[in-house]
DNA sequence: GTCTTCGAATACAGGAGTGTATCTGAAGGG
DNA sequence: CCCTTCAGATACACTCCTGTATTCGAAGAC
């Protein structure tokens, strides 16, 4: 059976829960919508164990945006590893929004407010913005390494073609989330590939004898 | 000099102040971090005068979505206005990205706070999505007339081309809002200018001999 | 087995926001 | 010129949230 867990750990464990807690509860009712005494109800404590964990609000939106970022950027890194061609990393782009796409409403909603409330806090802001560099750089990799593979020359840096998908994918979880008939759960993906065939078309048109 | 206001025409000033303070503090601080107290003291006013043009917090906010979307409709709409050729609407698309670019932050912070307040409510969720519809409608009709004045058959349909632009759009703004660095000014101009080119592209590829 | 330490619960004081009920003064009809 | 009406101000009662100070009880060292 268990072991009884010792007191790191089982403060490690609250942390955990509370962080959870906080996660679903700012998808749902935003960041200020939610109180520090509804986080530590849904996590089974009370404010007292809250903050004895957290600072306060501030402390855990953080600590959740590094928790949250940390797990994206790894999730992009996987994408450019090993890739021998173009089309495994397209597929694997495509993987990963599909799975994605299953929890994109409390996703995308945790995502905005995460980021509206890091925007109004100059060091949460640039703590932000610097994971989404990070996080958009293993994209690029990934884009690189597959037009290498095909030998093409990309119409355009691949860091930008990395903020162009980057971008894609946000503005159209959007506009995904709002409407299922406007934007179903294919468009990020085919909205994808028809970049990408557009952009190797443009190389081609470029460079005509490569 | 001015005439003395008519009742009519002083409650409407109210309301029209009452929202334009909203819209502010809603950028700012968000919906669920601006008080009533807030907006009536901003506009000039009192508590009383707030709740006696508006019935609460929820229904200014759905006064303030209608008036801004509709103004977004409207500026949509002027992109295709007797736009005879394709340079015609990218130009106007460029100079409407560069003036949106000067206040990006605060209206892109409102937009977000709107957006974010919709999805938890069914009735404005629905409304947003038609607007948001709308719009994209009239960007795909300023596309298709493009397309025309230029013999040109889309490489995908041109609401679907629509919706990309339109996604990237609001993608981009919220990397731009975020770094300056990583996404410049002309970013947005610059990836709609790309995707553009690399459109035609697909399409000459595809349809060798028009 | 006892005693110290520390994670979590409880209690409390203070502040802020909400909505309504009531009051006031000016617009504008007759 | 009066007097009714209505936009806006004021006052109040109520709820909810926060942060800290204190207490409780179990882990784990000796």
């Amino acid at each position: 059976m268990n072991q009884r867990l010792t007191r790191r750990q089982s403060r490690e464990l609250t942390r955990e829960q509370l962080l959870d807690a906080a996660a679903g509860l700012f998808a749902e009712h935003g960041v200020n919508g939610t109180s520090v005494e509804q986080i530590a109800e849904r996590a089974g404590y009370t404010r007292g164990a809250f903050y004895g964990n957290f600072e306060g609000k501030r402390e855990i939106v953080l600590a959740l945006l590094e928790q949250r970022t940390e797990r994206e950027i790894a999730e992009m890194r996987a994408l450019g590893r090993d890739a021998g061609s173009f089309d495994t990393v397209l597929e694997r782009l495509r993987a990963w929004h599909r799975r994605r796409d299953e929890t994109l409403t409390g996703w995308l909603a945790l995502r905005t407010e995460l980021w509206l409330y890091g925007m109004r806090d100059p060091e949460l802001r640039t703590l932000i913005a610097d994971r989404e560099r990070r996080s958009r750089a293993e994209l690029a990799d990934a884009l690189a390494q597959g037009f290498a593979a095909r030998s093409v020359t990309p119409p355009a840096p691949v860091a930008f073609l990395a903020l162009i998908l980057h971008s894609l994918g946000d503005g159209m979880s959007i506009q995904r989330v709002l409407s299922d008939e406007d934007a179903g759960a294919e468009s990020i993906v085919d909205a994808i590939e028809l970049l990408m065939r557009s952009w190797s078309a443009l190389a081609a048109a470029e460079e005509p004898h490569g």
